[in-house]
Formats: structure tokens, C-alpha cells, sequence
DNA sequence: GATGAATGAGTCTTCATTCAT
DNA sequence: GATGAATGAAGACTCATTCAT
């Protein structure tokens, strides 16, 4: 999108694409404010009319971007009954969506991780959000005998999350970009499938 | 390990654990260099006749303990011959080192993704080899004819360190610990090794 | 000049004006940046808006300087016809410009060459044009028959600028100020004309 | 001098060699004492044995080659009954000298200023004496009715040194050496000759 | 006397945030 | 609401000097 398409959208939200794109591209604790503004065609202040403060944008953005990529999961498997193609719509919606929006990706895999906020004070409501559905998934299918019982939710969203995280982690910052995203979540899909069916 | 007790090693084995505590606590931007040199219980000065920059002990912190992760996890599959057996020895080895050393793992896990070196310029290679391990357990057992030779060793060793990093992240950061780390070990252990198995 | 007074004009100005003091009073290395923004009464930052370092400051009071003294020298000496007349008006100009400005003079004189850009990296465009009016009044002079053509331009001007230069300096930092300004010209000016004179 | 060959002198001279060098090549506030340490082959702290502190480093410097210089001077005009050749020859010992040894003409010329003792605490006795020899060539002439009377020898003896020292600066730091040092004494003698003759 | 590892005071510069316009 | 000039707190790093050996 460029600078000038962007100037049509509301500040706040041209304020959160550009904070997406610098923070993706420098990282958060070495991405300005001003630079932030610059690329939002605002000046500096007027951030602080739209956020408390640098860490609220950081905020503000994964808490945006997880809603939109919660609804997007949700509707993905709403209308499935089968656990099993549950899992493989959640796999391959989570990874293409970090495809479609490389910044996104970025700041969420690289840079979340930098605002002591977040991972320490923060209750991070919509984490648990996103970690509710996978181990929704899972008791569905435990439920309906499908899935091995003895698999602990708690742990497995968990090992799925982190699963995914690391693919695409090193998809985005892998120059080669030897494994399709397509390759990737059909791998991901037959282990994790596997590993969890009753047989 | 009392400050005490810590002035009886050498001056740059003081200072990287007192940047691993330091680090752990603060995360890495937010630590200061005095604070280090505070807790090393040496001048500030003294820092800079072991270390090039606050980055350069980050990776050095980084590069040590790798070393000694690869060396245990090397070690303690070396006697193994089935792969299976060596995947669970793998698993439990690496849940258990970060359990055992708590600043070290909040370190490897949170805050190593903040310095810009790390994660974009410099190569890793010590991950490179941790990684290579993992992938030549799996392209053993697909040799062997025990483990599906149509999961790509290069997925499966990020998935399955994505599994372990994200357990390792939780299980530091939850004030609980609802789960011990030998049930994640015993879990992590079943869904990958049903996920990668022949039958 | 009062603070007071000093807050009425633009800050660029009253940065360069501080600066003088402080370097005059202190020397430039011994002179600190937040010192140079407390008697500007700005605020240390502030100092970065108009200047990109302590350097920069002394590089641009240096030029800024010598733009106004060479200005005024081109003035003085521009309706005058005679070279010996030129000639007793330049070394009257430059001392007197000195003595007017106290500061000024000891930052010239002594700081100047402080600054390792300005002797050796600094091609110092603003001192050449300052030498080069110098020697254009003894060429002048040269072509119209009054002064002996065997004193080489590019010499002699080094040796009057030395000679006001080293007078300027001693005069500056005298507590006695045992010769008057106005005797120093006069000294100047009778050694110089009756060495550069044909007879 | 190889730094082998330097090995065979005292401490202390090797010092002050070492000291005159890296300031020549480095400005005093840009030079360390490690490294002078480093360039007379001794450690740091040896530095210390020797010299109160880097400011009397520069002090010392100075009025060791002071005294040479003074030596060299005196000696040169000793036995010259006319004040006209001992000018002449005075002109052409302190551009020789300076020409021999260019570390301690970039010293003197340009690194002098830079300690705020010197030119402003440090009473410098030994600058007086040099300037006492020039003022007393002027005086014997007057006296001998060869000189003008009118100049001032307070005055004088500043204006010469002014001329000579910056013929020295222009000439050290000058890439072409456009002008033989023959060639300015000549020019100088020339000026300040004429310009102090009766006639 | 000689060493050089250790010290820690000192400062330029950055940048998140504010506020007068 | 919008601006952007101004603020000033904060911190990594340097290096002259010391002192235990």
C-alpha cells in the first residue's frame, strides 16, 4: 500500500501500519517514534493522541492483529464437524496468514517478544484466545473418541503454538524460502495428526 | 550461587552469569551494563577488557551455553541405538537443562531475540548444530525403516524445537507450573514419536 | 550580553554565542555540551536540533566567525586605493575586531586548533579566502611599483597573519595589557610596510 | 629511530620520544597514555614513575625541547657581533630546527594549546627566555643605532615569533612543501629586516 | 623498579514524551 | 484535533590513574 492510498484510512490505523512496518523492519526497541510517525504522514505527537505510549502501539498492534486472526481461525472451522479437518484448517490458516502479511508475521514471531510487558506483566488475554481454540479442537476429538485421551490440552497447545511459531519464524526470515507454505502445513498437519489419533 | 561463592571464578565466567541473571530478569534492553558489572561484583571498566560491547555478551552468553546444551544432548544419545529411544533421550535432556538452569532458559528463550544481531545478521551457527542433531535422529530412523521417510528432516527439526522452545518459554514464565517437566517430556515424547512413527 | 537579553534571539544564535564563552573559558575539550546548553538556557537536546555534534558547533562558530571578520575586512578596505593605506587598515581591522570581542578572539586563537577536523581533516575554505585578501594587498601593491617585488605572496601572508595572530593571542590572555591595541597596529603596520616597501 | 634502537635510552627518553610522536600523530586530547606506553615499549603504569601525570608528559616535552632549542639558539648567535646576522641567523636555527624534527614541530606548533595549563596556569619560563633572546637582538641594535628605535621590543619579539611560528605550522602540515625552508628564512629575514632598519 | 589488570568517574548523544500554538 | 520544537533523563563506553604482585 502506498504512502498515499494509506493517507485515506483513519490515524489510528495508518499509525498501526506503519508501526507493523518499521517495527517488523527494525525491531521494536531500535524503531522510533518519529520514524513511526514519518511513515504514517503524521507528526509526532499526534501518536500520543491515538496511544498512551510506544509500548501501547506494540500492543495495540497484536492485539488488533489477533483479533482479526482469531475471527479469520474461527470462521475457518465453524462450519466443520470433523476435528481432524478442524486441526488441518487451524494449521494452514495460521500459517498462510503470516504468509499474506510479512510484516505482520515478523512483529508478532520476532518482536512481540521484546516489550517485558508482554511477557511478563501482561495477562495477554488474547493469547489465551488463540491457545483456547487449539485445545478446543483437541477435546472435540477426545470427545468424540477420535483423538488419544491421554493427551493433556494444556501441553498440546502449547507444543502446536510453538510448532507453528518456529516454521513460521524461520519461513519469514529464510531467504530461500525452500519449503512452500502448503509443504509446511502439510507436514505439520501428518505429525501432529498422527501423533494425537487414537489409531 | 551467593555473590560470594561467584568471586572465586574468574572474571568472565562472573560476568556472564551475572548478565544470564540480569538478562533474565530485566530482559536485555532494559539491562543496564553497570547493573552487570554490579552483580559480577567488578568496575563497570572491567567489562570492556572481556567483553567488546553489551551485544558481544549477549552472544558470547548465548554461544557458551549452546555449546554446553549440544555437548549434554550429544553426550546423552551417543550410547543410544534406537532412534526412538534417542528422540525421548533428546527431549527429556532439553526440557530438563533449561529446568535446572532457570536464568539460562528465560535467556535462550526470550530475550536472545532481541539483540538485532541475532536474529538477522549473525549466522547461529551453534543453533545450526543443535538443529542438525534433531534432523539426523529423524533421518536415522527413516534409514532404520522405523520412522516415515515422508517427513522432511528439515520441517521436523524446526517443529519439534518449536514444540520444546514453546513448552520450555511456558513452563518458565508460569508462575504455577501446573505441569511437571517430566509429564511435558512424556508428552511432547508421544505426539511426536506416534507423529513421526512408521505404525 | 545579559542571559536575559541572549533569550531573545534565535537559539541557533544563542548556542553559537554560549559556545563561545564556555570554549573561550574552558577550552573545547574541557567544555561540556550540557555547560554550552545551561548558559544558552536550552535544554541539552536542543543542542541536536541545530548541530550535529560538539564539533560541529566549533566548526560552525569558527566559520560563522570568519564570515563576519572577512566581511568586514573586504568593507574596510574596499574604497581605500592605496595598498599601503589598505595594508594599515586591514591590520587595524583585524586586531581591533578582536579586542571587541573577547571571547571570540581566545576561541580563534587557542581552541581552534583543538579540534583535530580543523588542522588536519578541515580543508578550512573560510581561512584561505581570509589569507587570500592578504596577499592580493601586497600583489596590488606589487603591480603598481610600491612594494618590492622579491617578497613572495604566498609567504608573506602566512607571516602577517602569524604576526597579528601571535599579537592578538598575548594581548588576549595578558592581564596587564601593557600595550594598547591601537600601539600594536601602529607597530605592525611600521614593520611590516617599511619590509615590504621598495624604498 | 627503530623502536629496537630506542630500547638502549633511558625510561625516561624513551618516554618523551614516544609521547612526541603519538601527540604529533594524535592531538594530546586524542592521544592515550597507553599508547605512548605501548610506542616506548614499557607498561602503563611505568608511564607513572616517570611523569606526575599526561599533562606533565606534554610540560616535560616542551621544556626539554625548550631547552635544546634555546641551547641551539644561544649558541648560533654567540659569537655574531652584529645584531643583523644574529637575526638572520636566528630565523634560519628556528626553521631548521623544526624542519629536523617534525613530531616535535607538530607538537609545538599545534598540540602546545591544548593543555589549558599552558596557556593559561602554566606560567611557561621557558617561552619568556626564548622570547628574551629575540627582544635582546632588537635592544643590542637600537643600542649599536643600527635598529629603529621605536619598535618596541615587547611588541617585536611576538610579531617574529608570530611570523616564524606560523611559517613553521603552515609549512609542517603543507603536503607540497611548496617552499624550501631556505627559502622562507630568507623571505622572512628579508621583511623583518628592512622592516626594523634605520635605513 | 616494573608490570598491566582493574578501576570508576565522566560525558556525548538519543529519543520517548510534552505542550504551546 | 494536529503540530513539531523542545525537553531532559538515561546509559554505553572510554581512558587516566592506581596498586597488588
Amino acid at each position: 500500500m502506498s504512502k498515499k492510498d494509506n493517507n485515506v484510512l483513519d490515524k489510528h490505523t495508518r499509525i498501526i501500519n506503519a508501526a507493523e512496518k518499521i517495527f517488523a523492519k527494525r525491531g521494536f526497541h531500535n524503531s522510533k517514534v518519529s520514524e513511526i510517525a514519518k511513515e504514517a504522514d503524521v507528526a509526532d505527537g499526534t501518536i500520543y493522541l491515538y496511544f498512551k505510549s510506544k509500548d501501547d502501539i506494540l500492543i495495540s498492534l497484536f492485539e488488533e492483529s489477533m483479533d482479526e486472526i482469531i475471527q479469520k481461525l474461527k470462521s475457518a472451522i465453524k462450519d466443520l464437524s470433523d476435528p481432524l479437518e478442524k486441526l488441518k484448517s487451524f494449521i494452514g490458516v495460521h500459517l498462510n496468514l503470516l504468509k499474506d502479511n510479512r510484516y505482520l508475521a515478523e512483529v508478532i514471531q520476532v518482536e512481540l517478544r521484546q516489550s517485558n510487558k508482554f511477557m511478563k506483566e501482561y495477562e495477554n488475554e488474547k493469547f489465551q484466545e488463540y491457545l483456547y481454540i487449539l485445545s478446543g479442537i483437541l477435546k472435540e476429538g477426545q470427545e468424540k473418541g477420535i483423538f488419544d485421551k491421554e493427551i493433556l490440552p494444556g501441553i498440546f497447545k502449547r507444543m502446536l503454538f510453538g510448532a507453528l511459531d518456529e516454521i513460521s519464524t524461520s519461513w519469514v526470515l529464510s531467504k530461500t524460502k525452500k519449503y512452500s507454505i502448503e509443504e509446511c502445513s502439510k507436514q505439520v498437519f501428518k505429525v501432529f495428526s498422527k501423533g494425537i489419533l487414537l489409531k
